[in-house]
DNA sequence: GTGAAAGCGCTAACAC
DNA sequence: GTGTTAGCGCTTTCAC
């Protein structure tokens, strides 16, 4: 493997110059393609990010070298050069949800062509987590940060501010966004639930959530029951059917429980909204498992749009929010932020709406 | 902001000698920390990392000065030089599935104490996909990589080889691992049902499956259909009721559609095993509107335990793998291997097995 | 079109 | 206990 000694003495450092021994990790490093190469480091680092501007014999040249070395570069070694670590950082409240997937799911599609990567870190619906998850976060540098919803603790805003990089809220649209905003209003679904439930003719109307807990929260799914709980009684309709249950994350064992204490409460409820489809669906099924006909004597909706609603009999009414899409948009957000140079873009308020989704299990639909 | 000139000039460098301007980007370095408390930089690191070997009054003032510029360590440069990146990389095929999400989950809860943080790559289950991911894992230069399943190109498979980390294995159990693993054999879930439905006595036996596609592939889910397509031919029952139907990913609707293709070609169907879950459910469902009586006319089952088919009418027979287990074994064999420091550990072939649900959604269960 | 020098922000190793 | 020196593997900048 000793490189033979050419036989005029060069100018160019490639081969010769720089001489250290390769790295004791046994990867290969940019020196040893350059030395393979002989040529500089700095040339191999433009064969890899501006091949245009290297002569085509040179670049194969490299290539060669880099390929029959096996050679992938350091990005943490370019990052701290460059000031570019190609990350983003994304903070859920938890992985195990199908929605929340789709919106990481949508940005990462997004990024991928860019060589941008998603750093995902998740609190389990726990306020304690946000603040140690930040902190790890932006210790990898991220360029921009995406959270869902608000952060719950001074402290995890403080570092996100400090940070002094990109904000973008998804999936939450608060009327005060940090920077930009991308998503849909959680009172709002609540409030459109209630609305159409109400113009059903149905009074007796109730709701299936979480508890409020002391650290795991749903504040979503919270902010959607409070917004329920406005409209009925803007319309002046009793709030005993709205029934706050177990803890976050709500699942379809949830709607279950939840259904079923509901109607051993109050077994003259009419119309049920779950804060999402998840417990929606539990409660078909608690119905079904119970012959209360569903939505024959109790008329059920959910939210989120998930794909099992539209499987189950009847078929589940719900809102719907295209999370992929919303993740997407998220990612050519990003993208345009970071091309246009960090801080030149105006913060973004975009509202991507919701859908009521109308299918058989409220009672009075065309199709029920 | 300038640090009167004490009385006598120290011998320590601290405020004096580490003169140099701060950085550029605005954000406090190790540099703007040591200067503000009067000590040098190393005792900074120290601070942070092994803060029992600073005196208690150093170590107060360096934590004053770190809390006052709300400094946070850049850990792209603290890579470099230790050569740790606290880095593990994941290669899925989706996270939006419940099974997959749970491994993901799995992990991060046990990394999570060491400050490791999961890198997760997904390919869409495109095996074309799989060379890009990778190598853009790899040049975050993670200390361990965990997979799910087979690579299924050669080039990622050299480039995981020529990276000389950690290999796990998670979720499938190949006969021959490449280094690591943690899972079970899809092969023997197969196995498992066709035998589970050979004993109930039915002999027209089905299953619904993915076909194989050009790029998209459900591996596993392909192996399952053939571990259960070996065990019928091994009772000498026909193959004709396994159905390979539509793309990867299954979801509940390619359960509904396939069993309406299946009982549109094979009314006479006894017994159906889905490759999942979520088909099961959809198969379930149609049957439902069909008007066909699970599990009186047909009986179905999955696999994957996902929590929807214990909630459905009649609840759904299926075979469990405890897949957050699963990642958190997963990930205390990372810290193990990482502690013992790289290879000394000796190549882990862990079975975490199978276990067969039996629900009502078959006929001849006690509790149908 | 290519190279040399300098340095990104941190820590390993060794002084004292 | 704390400091100094010397890099980690890249890219920026500027020279030629």
């Amino acid at each position: 493997m000793s490189s033979s000694p050419s036989s005029s003495s060069r100018s160019r450092d490639g081969a010769g110059t720089d001489a250290k021994a390769s790295s004791a990790t046994g990867r290969p490093t940019i020196r040893d393609v350059s030395r393979l190469a002989g040529v500089s480091r700095m040339t191999v680092s433009r064969v890899i990010s501006t091949p245009d501007l290297v002569l085509p014999a040179t670049r194969e040249k490299v290539q060669r070298a880099i390929d029959s070395l096996g050679y992938v570069p350091d990005r943490a070694a370019g990052s701290l050069s460059s000031r570019k670590t190609g990350f983003i950082a994304l903070m859920l409240p938890t992985l195990t949800n199908a929605n929340f997937a789709a919106v990481a799911h949508g940005i990462t599609e997004v990024l991928r062509e860019r060589d941008y990567h998603l750093l995902v870190a998740y609190t389990d619906y726990d306020t304690a987590e946000e603040e140690r998850q930040m902190r790890a976060l932006l210790a990898r540098r991220p360029e921009a940060i995406v959270i869902t919803g608000a952060l719950h603790r001074r402290s995890a805003n403080r570092m996100l501010l400090a940070a002094d990089i990109p904000v973008i809220e998804v999936a939450n649209l608060p009327s005060q966004p940090i920077e930009h905003a991308i998503g849909f209003s959680n009172y709002e679904v609540g409030r459109t639930a209630a609305r159409y439930l109400i113009a059903k003719g149905f009074t007796r109307i109730g709701a299936l959530a979480a508890t409020p807990g002391e650290t795991v929260t749903d504040h979503r799914g919270e902010e959607r029951v409070r917004g329920f709980e406005e409209e009925l009684a803007a319309s002046g309709l009793s709030k005993d059917y709205v029934l706050r249950h177990g803890q976050a994350p709500v699942s379809f064992s949830h709607g279950s429980d939840a259904m079923a204490a509901l109607l051993a409460a109050h077994g003259d409820v009419e119309a049920v909204f779950a804060v999402s489809d998840m417990s929606a669906v539990g409660a078909v099924m608690e119905c079904q498992r119970r012959g209360v006909a569903v939505p024959e004597q109790v008329s059920i909706m959910g939210f989120g749009d998930f794909e099992i609603g539209r499987e189950i009999n009847p078929p589940l009414t719900t809102i719907h929010v295209d999370f992929r899409a919303l993740g997407q948009r998220t990612g050519h957000l990003l993208l345009d932020i970071l091309a246009t140079g960090a801080q030149e873009r105006a913060p973004q308020r975009i509202d991507v709406g919701l859908s009521l989704v109308e299918r058989a299990s409220v009672k009075g639909t065309k199709s029920s």
